[in-house]
DNA sequence: ACGTATCTTGACGTTAACGTCAAGGGGCCC
DNA sequence: GGGCCCCTTGACGTTAACGTCAAGATACGT
Protein backbone atom coordinates (compact mmCIF):
# COMPACT_ATOMS: atom_id res chain seq x y z
CA UNK A 1 0.00 0.00 0.00
CA UNK A 2 2.91 2.03 0.55
CA UNK A 3 6.01 3.12 -1.63
CA UNK A 4 7.12 -0.32 -0.86
CA UNK A 5 4.28 -1.94 -2.27
CA UNK A 6 5.06 0.33 -5.31
CA UNK A 7 8.37 -0.10 -6.62
CA UNK A 8 10.26 -3.04 -5.86
CA UNK A 9 13.80 -3.87 -6.59
CA UNK A 10 15.24 -6.58 -8.82
CA UNK A 11 15.86 -8.40 -6.07
CA UNK A 12 12.64 -8.16 -4.44
CA UNK A 13 11.01 -9.30 -7.44
CA UNK A 14 13.31 -12.14 -7.89
CA UNK A 15 12.10 -13.77 -4.44
CA UNK A 16 8.35 -12.85 -4.84
CA UNK A 17 7.90 -14.14 -8.10
CA UNK A 18 11.02 -16.79 -7.80
CA UNK A 19 12.77 -15.73 -11.37
CA UNK A 20 16.66 -14.73 -11.57
CA UNK A 21 17.31 -11.12 -12.20
CA UNK A 22 19.27 -12.27 -15.39
CA UNK A 23 15.85 -13.18 -16.65
CA UNK A 24 14.09 -9.85 -15.79
CA UNK A 25 16.97 -7.81 -17.71
CA UNK A 26 16.20 -10.27 -20.67
CA UNK A 27 12.57 -9.62 -20.45
CA UNK A 28 13.32 -5.78 -20.23
CA UNK A 29 15.90 -6.29 -22.82
CA UNK A 30 13.16 -7.94 -25.03
CA UNK A 31 10.57 -5.43 -24.40
CA UNK A 32 8.22 -7.18 -21.70
CA UNK A 33 9.04 -4.91 -19.13
CA UNK A 34 9.70 -1.42 -19.01
CA UNK A 35 11.22 -0.98 -15.35
CA UNK A 36 11.63 2.57 -13.92
CA UNK A 37 15.08 3.57 -12.97
CA UNK A 38 16.71 5.27 -10.01
CA UNK A 39 19.73 6.33 -10.97
CA UNK A 40 20.94 3.12 -12.68
CA UNK A 41 18.44 0.45 -10.63
CA UNK A 42 15.74 -0.76 -11.96
CA UNK A 43 12.68 -0.30 -10.02
CA UNK A 44 9.55 -2.29 -10.96
CA UNK A 45 6.01 -0.73 -10.79
CA UNK A 46 2.71 -2.61 -10.32
CA UNK A 47 2.46 -2.52 -13.99
CA UNK A 48 5.72 -4.27 -14.52
CA UNK A 49 4.24 -7.33 -11.83
CA UNK A 50 1.20 -7.43 -13.46
CA UNK A 51 2.82 -7.83 -16.96
CA UNK A 52 5.36 -10.64 -15.44
CA UNK A 53 2.53 -12.67 -13.71
CA UNK A 54 0.97 -12.64 -17.32
CA UNK A 55 4.53 -13.78 -18.80
CA UNK A 56 5.18 -16.82 -16.63
CA UNK A 57 1.57 -18.13 -17.10
CA UNK A 58 2.10 -17.62 -20.80
CA UNK A 59 4.98 -19.29 -20.53
CA UNK A 60 3.14 -22.54 -18.49
CA UNK A 61 1.32 -22.68 -21.83
CA UNK A 62 3.99 -22.87 -24.43
CA UNK A 63 3.97 -19.63 -25.57
CA UNK A 64 7.15 -17.93 -26.87
CA UNK A 65 8.07 -14.50 -25.15
CA UNK A 66 7.61 -13.20 -28.86
CA UNK A 67 3.84 -14.27 -28.64
CA UNK A 68 3.33 -13.68 -25.12
CA UNK A 69 4.89 -9.74 -26.28
CA UNK A 70 1.84 -9.66 -28.48
CA UNK A 71 -0.77 -10.07 -25.75
CA UNK A 72 0.68 -8.45 -23.18
CA UNK A 73 -0.01 -5.17 -25.48
CA UNK A 74 -4.03 -5.53 -25.23
CA UNK A 75 -3.28 -5.29 -21.26
CA UNK A 76 -1.88 -1.59 -21.63
CA UNK A 77 -4.61 -0.61 -24.37
CA UNK A 78 -4.61 3.37 -23.17
CA UNK A 79 -1.02 4.37 -24.81
CA UNK A 80 -1.64 3.25 -28.54
CA UNK A 81 -3.06 4.44 -31.71
CA UNK A 82 -6.33 3.62 -33.15
CA UNK A 83 -4.88 1.03 -36.33
CA UNK A 84 -2.37 -0.26 -33.80
CA UNK A 85 -4.88 -1.15 -31.50
CA UNK A 86 -7.45 -2.40 -34.37
CA UNK A 87 -4.41 -4.79 -34.45
CA UNK A 88 -3.67 -5.35 -30.87
CA UNK A 89 -7.44 -6.40 -30.71
CA UNK A 90 -7.39 -8.46 -33.41
CA UNK A 91 -4.14 -10.55 -32.23
CA UNK A 92 -6.05 -11.02 -29.30
CA UNK A 93 -9.12 -12.24 -30.66
CA UNK A 94 -6.81 -15.18 -32.50
CA UNK A 95 -4.90 -15.96 -29.52
CA UNK A 96 -7.79 -16.93 -27.81
CA UNK A 97 -9.32 -18.88 -30.10
CA UNK A 98 -5.58 -20.84 -30.10
CA UNK A 99 -6.30 -21.17 -25.96
CA UNK A 100 -9.41 -22.03 -26.56
CA UNK A 101 -8.42 -25.23 -28.62
CA UNK A 102 -5.69 -25.81 -26.72
CA UNK A 103 -7.67 -26.42 -23.69
CA UNK A 104 -10.03 -28.42 -25.90
CA UNK A 105 -7.14 -30.90 -26.72
CA UNK A 106 -6.16 -30.92 -23.06
CA UNK A 107 -9.44 -31.88 -21.90
CA UNK A 108 -9.66 -34.61 -24.53
CA UNK A 109 -5.72 -35.87 -23.57
CA UNK A 110 -6.63 -35.89 -20.01
CA UNK A 111 -9.39 -37.98 -20.82
CA UNK A 112 -7.27 -40.52 -22.58
CA UNK A 113 -4.41 -40.79 -19.68
CA UNK A 114 -7.36 -41.14 -17.45
CA UNK A 115 -8.01 -44.64 -19.53
CA UNK A 116 -4.59 -45.29 -19.75
CA UNK A 117 -3.58 -44.96 -15.94
CA UNK A 118 -7.11 -47.30 -15.21
CA UNK A 119 -5.56 -49.86 -17.84
CA UNK A 120 -1.98 -48.94 -15.80
CA UNK A 121 -3.63 -49.95 -12.82
CA UNK A 122 -5.43 -52.98 -14.16
CA UNK A 123 -1.73 -54.38 -15.51
CA UNK A 124 -0.15 -53.58 -11.94
CA UNK A 125 -2.93 -55.58 -9.95
CA UNK A 126 -2.68 -58.53 -12.26
CA UNK A 127 0.95 -58.80 -12.35
CA UNK A 128 1.20 -58.73 -7.91
CA UNK A 129 -1.96 -61.36 -8.41
CA UNK A 130 0.81 -63.25 -10.19
CA UNK A 131 3.91 -62.36 -8.27
CA UNK A 132 1.45 -63.63 -4.97
CA UNK A 133 0.36 -66.75 -6.43
CA UNK A 134 4.06 -67.69 -7.09
CA UNK A 135 5.03 -67.20 -4.22
CA UNK B 1 -5.77 -51.36 -44.10
CA UNK B 2 -2.94 -53.34 -46.43
CA UNK B 3 0.79 -52.86 -46.22
CA UNK B 4 0.98 -49.53 -47.74
CA UNK B 5 -1.29 -48.17 -44.21
CA UNK B 6 1.06 -50.77 -41.84
CA UNK B 7 4.52 -49.50 -43.17
CA UNK B 8 5.38 -46.18 -44.22
CA UNK B 9 8.47 -44.45 -45.39
CA UNK B 10 9.88 -41.52 -43.90
CA UNK B 11 8.37 -39.46 -46.82
CA UNK B 12 5.08 -40.57 -46.35
CA UNK B 13 5.09 -40.04 -42.29
CA UNK B 14 6.81 -36.43 -43.07
CA UNK B 15 4.06 -35.73 -46.09
CA UNK B 16 1.43 -37.21 -42.98
CA UNK B 17 2.11 -35.49 -40.44
CA UNK B 18 3.81 -32.07 -41.44
CA UNK B 19 6.83 -32.72 -40.16
CA UNK B 20 10.49 -32.87 -41.62
CA UNK B 21 12.79 -35.85 -42.29
CA UNK B 22 15.10 -34.58 -39.67
CA UNK B 23 12.64 -34.39 -37.08
CA UNK B 24 11.78 -37.84 -37.47
CA UNK B 25 15.70 -38.86 -37.04
CA UNK B 26 15.62 -36.88 -34.45
CA UNK B 27 12.74 -38.09 -32.39
CA UNK B 28 14.44 -41.71 -32.94
CA UNK B 29 17.67 -40.60 -31.38
CA UNK B 30 16.06 -39.39 -28.76
CA UNK B 31 14.36 -42.99 -28.21
CA UNK B 32 10.58 -41.47 -28.84
CA UNK B 33 10.28 -43.64 -31.99
CA UNK B 34 11.20 -46.90 -33.30
CA UNK B 35 10.94 -47.83 -36.91
CA UNK B 36 11.74 -50.17 -38.31
CA UNK B 37 14.46 -51.00 -41.11
CA UNK B 38 14.31 -52.82 -44.40
CA UNK B 39 18.11 -52.70 -45.51
CA UNK B 40 19.04 -48.98 -43.91
CA UNK B 41 15.40 -47.88 -44.78
CA UNK B 42 13.15 -46.81 -41.67
CA UNK B 43 9.99 -48.21 -42.03
CA UNK B 44 7.17 -46.37 -39.52
CA UNK B 45 4.77 -48.82 -37.89
CA UNK B 46 1.35 -47.92 -36.49
CA UNK B 47 2.36 -47.84 -33.07
CA UNK B 48 5.21 -44.85 -34.15
CA UNK B 49 2.29 -43.25 -35.84
CA UNK B 50 0.26 -43.38 -32.77
CA UNK B 51 3.69 -41.97 -30.58
CA UNK B 52 3.90 -39.38 -33.12
CA UNK B 53 0.94 -38.11 -32.69
CA UNK B 54 0.90 -37.84 -29.17
CA UNK B 55 4.56 -36.01 -29.23
CA UNK B 56 3.31 -33.52 -31.61
CA UNK B 57 0.21 -32.87 -29.08
CA UNK B 58 2.58 -32.73 -26.37
CA UNK B 59 4.39 -30.32 -28.19
CA UNK B 60 1.31 -28.39 -28.60
CA UNK B 61 0.86 -28.20 -24.84
CA UNK B 62 4.75 -26.71 -23.98
CA UNK B 63 5.90 -30.42 -22.57
CA UNK B 64 9.26 -30.77 -23.29
CA UNK B 65 10.26 -34.09 -25.96
CA UNK B 66 11.95 -35.68 -22.53
CA UNK B 67 8.60 -35.47 -20.57
CA UNK B 68 6.45 -36.81 -23.88
CA UNK B 69 8.52 -39.97 -23.53
CA UNK B 70 8.18 -40.56 -20.10
CA UNK B 71 4.46 -40.43 -20.57
CA UNK B 72 4.95 -42.44 -23.78
CA UNK B 73 6.17 -45.62 -21.82
CA UNK B 74 3.01 -45.79 -19.96
CA UNK B 75 1.15 -46.32 -23.66
CA UNK B 76 3.42 -49.32 -24.59
CA UNK B 77 2.96 -50.71 -21.01
CA UNK B 78 3.00 -54.45 -22.34
CA UNK B 79 7.02 -54.82 -22.44
CA UNK B 80 8.18 -53.46 -18.59
CA UNK B 81 8.80 -55.21 -15.48
CA UNK B 82 6.86 -54.54 -12.48
CA UNK B 83 9.04 -51.89 -10.55
CA UNK B 84 9.10 -50.06 -13.39
CA UNK B 85 5.50 -50.45 -14.80
CA UNK B 86 5.37 -48.94 -11.07
CA UNK B 87 7.36 -45.93 -12.26
CA UNK B 88 6.13 -45.11 -14.90
CA UNK B 89 2.47 -45.22 -13.50
CA UNK B 90 3.06 -42.43 -11.03
CA UNK B 91 5.18 -40.69 -13.56
CA UNK B 92 1.65 -40.44 -15.65
CA UNK B 93 -0.32 -39.79 -12.74
CA UNK B 94 1.81 -36.90 -11.42
CA UNK B 95 1.88 -35.63 -15.36
CA UNK B 96 -2.31 -36.15 -15.10
CA UNK B 97 -2.23 -33.70 -12.56
CA UNK B 98 -0.33 -30.99 -14.34
CA UNK B 99 -2.68 -31.26 -17.12
CA UNK B 100 -5.54 -31.07 -14.89
CA UNK B 101 -3.65 -27.53 -13.39
CA UNK B 102 -2.77 -26.48 -16.11
CA UNK B 103 -6.07 -27.01 -17.82
CA UNK B 104 -7.84 -24.92 -14.67
CA UNK B 105 -4.99 -22.12 -15.83
CA UNK B 106 -5.88 -22.04 -19.11
CA UNK B 107 -9.73 -21.74 -17.95
CA UNK B 108 -9.30 -19.02 -16.14
CA UNK B 109 -6.86 -17.19 -18.61
CA UNK B 110 -9.47 -17.68 -21.13
CA UNK B 111 -11.72 -15.72 -18.89
CA UNK B 112 -9.51 -13.08 -18.09
CA UNK B 113 -8.49 -12.64 -22.08
CA UNK B 114 -12.22 -12.30 -23.03
CA UNK B 115 -12.64 -9.61 -20.40
CA UNK B 116 -9.87 -7.82 -21.76
CA UNK B 117 -11.31 -8.51 -25.42
CA UNK B 118 -14.70 -7.10 -24.35
CA UNK B 119 -12.56 -3.77 -22.78
CA UNK B 120 -10.95 -3.14 -26.39
CA UNK B 121 -14.44 -3.27 -28.05
CA UNK B 122 -15.25 -0.73 -26.12
CA UNK B 123 -12.16 1.57 -26.26
CA UNK B 124 -11.92 0.84 -30.37
CA UNK B 125 -15.83 2.18 -30.65
CA UNK B 126 -15.37 5.05 -28.28
CA UNK B 127 -12.44 6.02 -30.42
CA UNK B 128 -14.06 5.70 -33.42
CA UNK B 129 -16.83 7.72 -32.34
CA UNK B 130 -14.37 10.31 -31.46
CA UNK B 131 -13.26 10.37 -35.03
CA UNK B 132 -17.09 10.51 -36.55
CA UNK B 133 -17.53 13.43 -34.26
CA UNK B 134 -14.15 15.26 -35.61
CA UNK B 135 -15.10 14.86 -38.90
C1' DA C 1 38.59 4.58 4.83
C1' DC C 2 37.07 -0.25 4.30
C1' DG C 3 34.46 -4.06 3.67
C1' DT C 4 30.36 -5.92 1.96
C1' DA C 5 26.15 -5.99 -0.32
C1' DT C 6 23.41 -4.87 -4.32
C1' DC C 7 23.23 -3.30 -8.47
C1' DT C 8 24.91 -2.38 -13.37
C1' DT C 9 26.51 -3.59 -18.30
C1' DG C 10 28.90 -6.50 -21.47
C1' DA C 11 30.17 -10.79 -23.24
C1' DC C 12 30.57 -15.51 -23.75
C1' DG C 13 28.47 -20.33 -22.59
C1' DT C 14 24.59 -23.65 -22.58
C1' DT C 15 20.48 -26.53 -23.69
C1' DA C 16 16.61 -28.06 -26.50
C1' DA C 17 14.96 -28.91 -30.83
C1' DC C 18 15.74 -28.99 -34.69
C1' DG C 19 17.90 -26.92 -39.82
C1' DT C 20 21.23 -27.47 -43.27
C1' DC C 21 24.64 -29.07 -45.86
C1' DA C 22 28.13 -32.91 -47.64
C1' DA C 23 29.12 -37.41 -49.11
C1' DG C 24 27.53 -41.69 -50.35
C1' DG C 25 24.56 -46.26 -50.93
C1' DG C 26 20.45 -48.68 -53.40
C1' DG C 27 16.92 -49.12 -56.70
C1' DC C 28 14.83 -48.22 -61.10
C1' DC C 29 14.27 -46.73 -65.89
C1' DC C 30 15.64 -45.99 -70.61
C1' DG D 1 25.67 -47.39 -67.44
C1' DG D 2 24.16 -42.86 -66.71
C1' DG D 3 20.80 -40.20 -64.52
C1' DC D 4 17.42 -39.59 -61.07
C1' DC D 5 15.17 -40.23 -56.61
C1' DC D 6 14.90 -41.50 -52.11
C1' DC D 7 17.28 -42.81 -48.48
C1' DT D 8 21.28 -42.89 -45.16
C1' DT D 9 24.83 -41.08 -41.61
C1' DG D 10 27.78 -37.55 -39.87
C1' DA D 11 28.72 -32.98 -38.69
C1' DC D 12 28.27 -28.27 -38.16
C1' DG D 13 24.82 -24.16 -37.81
C1' DT D 14 20.78 -21.80 -35.66
C1' DT D 15 17.27 -19.85 -32.45
C1' DA D 16 15.08 -19.08 -27.98
C1' DA D 17 15.67 -18.36 -23.36
C1' DC D 18 18.22 -17.87 -20.40
C1' DG D 19 23.08 -19.09 -17.23
C1' DT D 20 27.47 -17.57 -15.89
C1' DC D 21 31.20 -15.05 -15.22
C1' DA D 22 34.06 -10.40 -15.21
C1' DA D 23 34.61 -5.72 -14.12
C1' DG D 24 32.96 -1.75 -12.25
C1' DA D 25 29.38 1.88 -10.05
C1' DT D 26 26.69 2.96 -5.71
C1' DA D 27 25.36 2.84 -1.03
C1' DC D 28 25.65 1.60 3.77
C1' DG D 29 27.45 0.32 8.31
C1' DT D 30 31.49 0.77 11.48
Amino acid sequence: MTDIDELMSIRQMCDAYDVTPRTLRFYEAKELLFPQREGQKRLFTKRDRARLKLILRGKRFGFSLEEIRQLLDLYHIGDQQQTQLQRTYEIARDRLRDMEAQRDELTEAIEDLREQLRWGEKVIASMSQEKDAAE
